[in-house]
RNA sequence: UGGGGCGUCGCCAAGUGGUAAGGCAGUGGAUUUUGAUUCCACCAUACGGAGGUUCGAAUCCUCCCGCCCCAGCCA
């Protein structure tokens, strides 16, 4: 009998139930897995559901993972990228250790293989212009035509695919094409792409190579390589399987991965194609990748979100072979859960109304204790100071309040947040009419929040002494897209004005200005926010990472 | 109309012939110095449709319908 590992959730999702009969099967002594990016942009949600999968289950099944670059087109690909999908794989909890690879290691491989395909007659040189080649290549419903050049002899293939690798033609001259199918109703069988010339920078390799292989050629070899046992990717390239097994058959490689196709990731309200992202960056609809409205890993980082969130995230909605869209919403659950247990309670006041206490002394400044997390005592508590004058949140007060409304208005009594049960006894207003000011009065015997006679009060709400609170810049973002399924051709039809609202005029605790963590707080009855990097000396700039659940907010929204 | 896939609750998603898991959302209630959290309850006689096989079908068969991917020298 063979212990169940442990951590394996067997049946969780068809990828791993084949991976835990491949393994009872005893086909592998290990599993070998990896994230394959090609660097020509930044990693996003959608792809942490890939690394998810990918280093989730070498983890599980007690094998690896490998972070493999596909870096097999120089004309796309930058340093920049190889960078930061590098960091982000990190931030987000994975370790590939030493198994960083790159599909350029093996162009001196993939070359040598390329020779042998044509020694066997099974590759050949066409000399086809492209417009040539795609005419011949046929339709959905119609065979393609043979290249006139398909039947070369293996000595004049050899002699052009070596001129080829030697620079002495421009791009475009010529390719090197597998001899396979042309009237395959899968069109990837019919004679695909093997090498093009391409006479371009390469971050790794330089000017060393003129010729490079197609992801086709690429792909499937890397993974017998480095001996990937479950190489998974997205639905896709669920035509291109046959190509992978028809290569890895052909070819002398060192050992037979499978592929094995999942339903990538779409999400409402958030485009995840690299050309939306990338025009969103370009046209300036955002502040750049890491603006924390992107659904870049960057950019939730710069948001606040946890990576054990993100983590969460990826393994509530499974994996899968349907094509979906998971509701936003999904995200925000993990990212309260996780938050919610992890970040420490703070005071802040978004939009500040000023409150007089009438009746405290001038000049009296008390010391009030607060708890950092309602459910962690060990997190210990803070002081806060509370004076004569202070601020409350305006959305708190409403002069003429409706039937359900428990908060300040005239006459009404409440508590004051670990302090005192205060009401109020006036309102001032400017010329305009705009509440400006309250005179309230306080209880002295309600000091802590409790009255000795037991009378209760219907909210708590918190507050920030006027003289004692910090300024500082809130920036509270909202969806990037105002539709559910936005239009990612006309995606800027469906752009949210108000995905980004800057609140100027915010106050925080004098604590939370103090500090230069970069640690997620809760603002209580607000939600999560964390300081963004523009904070300077003497400007401090806070995201908001997402709200708290407003029960009330959806009451009166049922109106 | 060629080839490859997919259709189970509003949204994800288990289920692999034995009588529909779970999560999110939603609804009702309890607790609460965050209208937060937490807790309890409710939430698919039904599995794209129609036939068939079977004692028994979301699971097997047939036909039909719908959706997605493929005609880059992108990945």
């Amino acid at each position: 009998m063979t212990a169940e590992p442990t951590t394996a959730e067997a049946g969780r999702d068809f990828i791993r139930d084949i991976v835990q009969a491949d393994l009872d099967a005893k086909k592998h002594r290990a599993i070998v897995t990896r994230f394959p990016p090609e660097p020509n942009g930044y990693l996003h949600i959608g792809h942490a559901k890939s690394i998810g999968l990918n280093f989730g289950i070498a983890q599980e099944f007690g094998g690896r993972c490998h972070l493999r670059f596909d870096d097999t087109n120089p004309t796309r690909e930058e340093q920049e990228f190889i960078d930061s999908i590098q960091a982000d794989v990190r931030w987000l909890g994975y370790d590939w250790g030493k198994n960083l690879f790159f599909a350029s290691d093996y162009f001196e491989q993939l070359y040598e293989w390329a020779e042998g395909l044509i020694r066997a007659g099974l590759a050949y040189v066409d000399d086809q212009s492209q417009e040539e080649i795609r005419l011949a290549r046929g339709t959905l419903t119609e065979p393609g035509k043979n290249s006139p050049f398909r039947d070369r002899s293996v000595e004049e293939n050899l002699g052009l695919f070596r001129r080829m690798k030697a620079a002495e033609f421009p791009n475009g001259a010529r390719v090197l094409r597998a001899r396979i199918d042309m009237a395959s109703g899968n069109i990837n069988l019919r004679d695909p792409v093997l090498y093009r010339i391409l006479h371009a920078h390469h971050p790794r390799t330089g000017e060393k190579w003129s010729i490079y292989p197609s992801y086709d050629f690429a792909h499937g070899q890397s993974d017998a390589i480095e001996g990937i046992t479950h190489s998974i990717c997205t639905l896709e390239f669920e035509d291109h399987r046959p190509l992978y097994d028809w290569l890895l058959d052909k070819l002398p490689v060192p050992s037979k991965p499978h592929q094995y196709e999942f339903a990538r990731l779409n999400l409402t309200y958030t485009l995840l194609s690299k050309r939306v992202l990338t025009e969103l960056v370009r046209g300036g609809h955002v502040a750049g990748w890491d603006d924390p409205r992107m659904p870049t890993i960057a950019g939730l980082r710069r948001r606040g979100v946890p990576p054990a969130a993100v983590r969460e995230f990826i393994k509530r909605i499974g994996v899968a072979k349907a094509n979906s869209v998971v509701d936003v919403g999904m995200l925000e659950f993990c990212i309260r859960e996780v938050l919610n247990q992890t970040a420490q309670r703070r005071m802040a006041v978004l939009r500040p109304l000023k409150v007089v206490i009438e009746n405290y002394p001038e000049g009296k400044v008390e010391e009030i204790e607060a708890v950092n997390h309602p459910d962690d005592p060990a997190a210990g508590t803070r002081r806060v100071a509370f004076g004569r004058e202070l601020y409350v949140e305006r959305d708190d007060f409403m002069e003429n309040p409706p039937k359900k409304f428990f908060r300040l208005s005239p006459g009404n009594e409440v508590r004051l947040r670990y302090a005192y049960f205060i009401t109020c006894r006036e309102v001032v207003k400017n010329a305009a009419g705009e509440v400006v000011e309250l005179r309230c009065t306080y209880d002295p015997a309600t000091r802590g929040g409790n009255a000795p006679d037991g009378r209760k009060v219907k909210a708590t709400m918190h507050w920030l002494s006027a003289s004692h609170s910090k300024p500082a810049e809130i920036r509270l973002y909202n969806p990037l897209f105002a539709n559910p399924g936005p239009d990612a051709v006309n995606f800027t039809a469906d752009l949210n004005p108000q995905s980004l609202e800057i609140l100027m005029d915010a106050r925080v605790e004098a604590d939370v200005a103090a500090s230069h963590s970069l640690d997620v707080m809760q603002f209580e009855r607000q939600g999560y926010f964390v300081r963004d990097k523009d904070s300077t000396a003497d400007r401090l700039v806070f995201n908001r990472t997402i709200g708290l659940r407003d029960a009330f907010a959806k009451e009166v929204g049922k109106g």
